[in-house]
DNA sequence: AGCGGAACCTGTCGGC
DNA sequence: TGCCGACAGGTTCCGC
């Protein structure tokens, strides 16, 4: 489910309804995908803490608490965090209840039970256990760089693009999107770009990242905002998913692949 | 090292 | 109606 784009719209959510909040009590209704494994051992070093910030890293939510400890999730394909007012059952699909003082409940709901929630002591020790490559809308993301990480490799572009360890947030949908904007094909090995088209990628990814965030993310079919709200990029889509639409620059079929046991979908004709 | 494929888990949709 | 396969916004592990 959730990108770069995605995940950023979250955690604005969350900003502005849980930052202060005191974890008042934690409630786990299915344990798999949490560290430390043992509910007990989950939930004992959050009660009490106040959370004094959450932050994005890649596709990664950090929740920065006091005293110090940090609580990360990530949403994988189906997470969400809704903020709600306090519930009587918890919904199916829902996994851990925080209770966030008497009158706010954050619920990490997730239906695929893919997605994970892990404790570590500090953002330093996280950063220490992920591989993480440089986030694409900072200035660490520049066309050398581009070039340096993938230009001396035999996989596709898209495969490339989405490699967290090179650039850390793009996913599926926004990989074809930004190849479609660029006109490079996705299965371009890295090694046959050309510097032109790293400095392309660089200024069309940052374009479409930020498009996206303003338009609150892609909701094509469970991604919802705190406020469970949906996104709107979607409506803005160029390539994903429209098979059944024409090109809109050359009016041609779009083509769905698969690579990685992904789809993929670009326009044999505008893209080479 | 780098690459491709399978695994993790559940839900939905289309075809027969 | 029921069954079966394909597919879904991601990451990680394993073998070559």
């Amino acid at each position: 489910m959730p990108e770069l784009p995605e995940v950023e719209t979250v955690v604005r959510g969350l900003q502005s309804t849980v930052v202060s909040r005191p974890i008042t009590a934690v409630q786990v209704f299915r344990d798999t995908n949490i560290r430390p494994l043992s509910s007990d051992a989950f939930i004992e070093p959050l009660e009490g803490r106040i959370i004094r910030s959450v932050i994005r890293r890649a596709k990664y939510i950090l929740f920065e608490l006091e005293p110090e400890l940090l609580l990360v999730g990530h949403l994988r394909m189906t997470g969400k965090f809704i903020a709600t007012l306090p519930l009587k059952q918890p919904h199916k699909h829902h996994r851990v209840w925080f209770h966030l003082g008497e009158d706010l409940l954050m619920v990490f709901q997730d239906s695929r039970c893919l997605g994970t929630l892990e404790l570590y002591e500090s953002l330093e020790a996280f950063e220490a256990v992920k591989p993480l490559g440089v986030e694409p809308l900072s200035e660490n993301l520049t066309s050398d760089y581009l070039e340096k990480s993938f230009g001396s490799r035999s996989a596709p572009i898209k495969n490339l693009l989405m490699d967290q360890t090179r650039v850390a947030g793009i996913g599926n949908i926004y990989a074809s999107e930004i190849l479609f904007a660029t006109g490079i094909a996705p299965t371009r090995p890295g090694n046959k770009l050309k510097t032109q088209d790293y400095k392309n990628l660089v200024q069309v990814t940052q374009q479409i990242l930020n498009e996206a965030i303003k338009k609150n993310g892609t909701s094509i079919s469970d991604f919802r905002r705190v406020d469970e709200q949906t996104g709107e990029f979607q409506n803005f889509l160029k390539v994903y998913g429209k098979t059944d639409k024409p090109c809109p620059r050359c009016s041609g079929d779009i083509k769905r692949i698969v690579q990685q046991q992904r789809s993929s979908f670009y326009c044999p004709s505008c893209q080479r």
